[in-house]
DNA sequence: TGGCAATGTCAACAAGGCTGACATAAAACT
DNA sequence: AGTTTTATGTCAGCCTTGTTGACATTGCCA
């Protein structure tokens, strides 16, 4: 497994998709790739004053309806400042709600309101078109492949955090 | 080929990749990959005093010796006011010279110097190693795959850019 | 009761996007 | 020759989103 799969015929001949030349395509993929990635919805979002932050709040809320700010702080990988300040203007539009906990009422637990459903719905929809459009050109293989090596790209807390969000619903 | 590579016992059962669930672990992977992608060139960069714009300003100028400021500009995406502003520390510092055309006397060509040229190594280096143990640990066929996905995740002007960038150095 | 945890908030700062306006030099066009 | 367009640079100002540091509140827990 550590020579990836695909096993024997390998040594010397396939290690050739290891040279730097083809892995500054890789480097540059990604750049252009991740462009087009949030294209959609940063289309969608500059329309309500929202930004890119907001988005991956919306999106987390909505992964793990109920979830917990300091879980959503260690997803995101950013500061409670910085997503309070997003948190704060998601909650004052309506879009978010923020209950107190019941089991500990220090925590809050963060749902998205019907009016978050629905831009949810609205971004979601418009990166998963991309994403479906770039799957089913690349076929079933490919889309193996493309999570493979991002999932290797991460670091490794973060691919613990993706597994464990991950696992769940298959 | 509009079904992707694998051909024919497909339809209703591969179709499977498809399927909402698949898309999000997608968009997950992508976010979460992005991360670990760049992570270690900002470690790098902070200690400098840049940011990943200048990072970038440095990759694309390296890949390209001479390029213009107006190629520059389209390729990274970004108006000219805030390439400037990268790009005249980075010149102030030393690292990258601005030549004037000699066809041309209006446009600029840019060059790393050497000193430009120790960080872009530094830098690559520490962004290649990861892509490279990525890429060991996923394999060929995985790399075929993940190049293939983000290819079409592109937007088409984009996708133009990075093919012509990419189809001349095998 | 004292300490730690979860959250919120204020202030200040930096990076890096953006727009708009304006300046210069050189090329290109008429 | 004169006008327009192109390539570039620059100033000013604004926005989002990240950061640090400090401080307050509330509630859990030993």
């Amino acid at each position: 497994m550590a020579d990836g799969p695909g096993g024997g015929a390998q040594r010397g001949e396939t290690l050739l998709f290891l040279t730097d030349e083809q892995l500054r395509k890789g480097i540059e993929a990604m750049f252009f790739a991740y462009k087009g990635f949030t294209a959609d919805p940063d289309r969608i979002l500059e329309t309500r004053g929202y930004g890119r932050a907001h988005h991956r709040a919306i999106h987390f809320i909505h992964r793990s309806h109920g979830t917990t700010v300091n879980n959503l702080l260690a997803i995101l990988g950013v500061t409670k400042q910085s997503l309070n300040r997003v948190l704060r203007t998601l909650i004052k539009d309506g879009l978010v709600e923020s209950r107190v906990g019941t089991r500990d009422k220090r925590e809050r637990h963060l749902y998205l309101t019907e009016t978050g459903q629905i831009l949810e719905q609205e971004l979601s929809d418009a990166q998963r078109a991309r994403m479906r459009d770039a799957f089913r050109v690349a076929g079933p293989e490919a889309v193996a492949g493309f999570r493979t090596v991002l999932e290797a790209m991460m670091d490794g807390e973060m691919r613990r955090r993706y597994l464990r969000l991950t696992e769940g619903g298959q």
